[in-house]
DNA sequence: CTACGCTTTTGCAGCGCTGCAAAACACAGC
DNA sequence: GCTGTGTTTTGCAGCGCTGCAAAAGCGTAG
């Protein structure tokens, strides 16, 4: 492998110091016409191309953000790292990815103090749960923008909608449409499911805000919000001697996996059991039938997040951690509202 | 923001030079066991962490590999994604992931001769529509791992399942199930369609090998291999005179997307048209009904890209372009079987 | 002609680490 | 004690770039 062109060669060539081809190749200003017109001749005779390592060490930056994220075949993050990417391409920075499969050590590792240091300028986090002690023994110098459930305590950035708000939006679309036995399928009442029990709380809310009593045993927990978690979920609900007639999923995966129990079984979606979702992921908009959803506006999340965090990174003082609320709306499907005509 | 604790300072703490504590970090081997303790105590008490960056300059390699794929929604990817991570995770390496949305400009971009140098030690590319043209203007120094269509011209590694074969198979499931107006959805007869078009042989193949003819009209063009392409292609055969009775689809989602419309039109599936897919995503295997597929081994595909990879890079005389066929299966499913019984 | 302020260019140090080769050390054999 | 061999440690240069501050150039005013 023969050595590669450096900026001293091209300054070599171009007869001018290697700090003037720096300033040409960063369109630095105060460079004359002259001196740019020439030293470019130069870069493209030798073909030079900047060596991003060393300008990063120099610089004391890497240029990349990580985007952390329990599960990525989840249709859900797939579609959020495809606007992240795209958000911090504009903002001149790559994505690194990672995976944490859940592992609370994992995600605690990602951020912790000193960790894999300017591997990433900053992270965009989406904890699946991430305690207080992961919290407080984070790098507080590593800026840092959280998608989901937990607020922020100042020191970060938090992007999310309003779960309880959005959770009561569905539940009470259930009850509008005169159903009386309502299930929840995603519960999670341990120390790493808030994102869960915002949701829980909202079906309560919903309740009480309609008169209707909420059926406590109908609350149905779940490891994870895939389909496999909500077909089980759905089979307990349906072997039961009291089935309920719908059912609001946590996930639209759960949904899917609860609609396909439901029809495993021979009974009709929604016609015996009203079935809504949450995420709206492109696979509710083809399934068959079509999933009511709570959509939440992924582009503004991953926009505002990317925008943030990118904000962060270049500040020399860190700016206040806001609550950023994103815009989300109920999308009424088949799965509740029935098989349109055609 | 205070300096890093670096080298020098674990150097002089515990009264050794830099060069030794680097040594130590990194685990060579003569090191008297003294030293060790007394380097890795100094390291403890200072908290420090090497700096990436700085190490990567030295070395001349990014311990980086970049994942680039057209679409990061596509649930294949996506799962794709998810192994290859967990791979060049097991292989020391982080990844970095980029998309293309499928612009052959932006294809080309990724692998022409010194982009991003450094940025990346290699690249694992899944491209949707790769030319002669971008490949012969490749950087030859960049060690490359093609995963789909695109066979080797010997100077990279090409993963991927035989094509061919896999869709001659899909389509003998549909005519020996009986039906003779098998239709074919997601041709694409221009230079970047490699892929589809060695489906398209292997579903003439197939015909050819049970004696049917193909019917030519029944072979419909898709510009991608998504859920509403797969809608289009199917409303616009299900609007034909003569309507198929089974469709082989160059995608699961494709498929998703034609049994969609089928049943929007109060046709069944299969009775009315059997839809057999391609993929092998896990939408498939809870959609109702369930979609038969062909099934690649994409923990097989993305091990084994990634290893050969890492070889790569890690060889000074690049070793031979390898053809590696990945091994797949036909799975059967509701979309051609019907309903079993619960 | 000199001084002054502004623009353009330069030189150098250094980001924090590793490669390399030499130096120091340790031990065995004569 | 001296030599030879193998192990452990060290010093230094340098990866290729940018930050900083000084130097040089340049036009205008006094």
């Amino acid at each position: 492998m023969r050595r590669e062109v450096t900026l001293r060669d091209v300054a070599e060539l171009a007869g001018v110091s290697s700090r003037t081809v720096s300033n040409v190749v960063n369109g630095y200003a105060n460079v004359t016409e002259r001196t740019r017109v020439r030293v470019q001749r130069a870069v493209e005779e030798l073909g030079y191309r900047p060596n991003v390592l060393a300008r990063n060490l120099a610089q004391g930056r890497s240029g990349q953000i990580a985007l952390v994220v329990p599960y990525l075949d989840t249709p859900y993050f797939a579609e959020l790292l495809q606007s992240v990417i795209r958000a911090a391409r504009a903002g001149g920075y790559n994505v690194l990815i990672d995976q944490t499969d859940g592992d609370p050590e994992h995600e605690r590792g990602f951020i912790a103090h000193g960790s894999r240091r300017l591997l990433f300028d900053g992270v965009v986090f989406s904890p699946l749960g991430l305690d207080q002690q992961a919290l407080a023994d984070r790098d507080p110098a590593l800026p840092l923008v959280i998608l989901g459930e937990r607020a922020s305590d100042g020191t970060f950035d938090h992007v999310g909608i309003d779960d309880v708000a959005a959770s009561r939006q569905a539940t009470e679309h259930l009850l509008d449409l005169g159903r009386r036995r309502v299930a929840a399928i995603g519960d999670q009442p341990y120390a790493t499911g808030e994102a869960a029990q915002l949701r829980t709380r909202g079906f309560r809310q919903a309740h009480e805000g309609r008169g209707r009593p909420v059926h406590e045993d109908l609350i149905i927990g779940t490891p994870r919000f895939n389909r496999p978690d909500g077909a089980r979920a759905m089979a307990d609900l349906l072997d039961r001697e009291n089935p309920p007639d719908a059912v609001f999923c946590y996930s639209d995966l759960v949904a899917l996996g609860a609609i396909h129990t439901i029809l495993a079984r021979g009974l009709r979606v929604p016609e015996d059991v009203a079935v809504i979702g949450y995420d709206d992921i492109e696979d509710g908009r083809y399934s068959n039938p079509t999933v009511t959803t709570i959509s939440p506006d992924k582009e503004w999340i991953a926009t505002t997040a990317v925008e943030r965090l990118l904000l962060r990174i270049g500040s020399a003082t860190p700016p206040p951690g806001l609550e950023l609320r994103a815009p989300h709306r109920l999308i009424v499907r088949e799965s509740t509202a029935g098989r349109a005509g055609y």
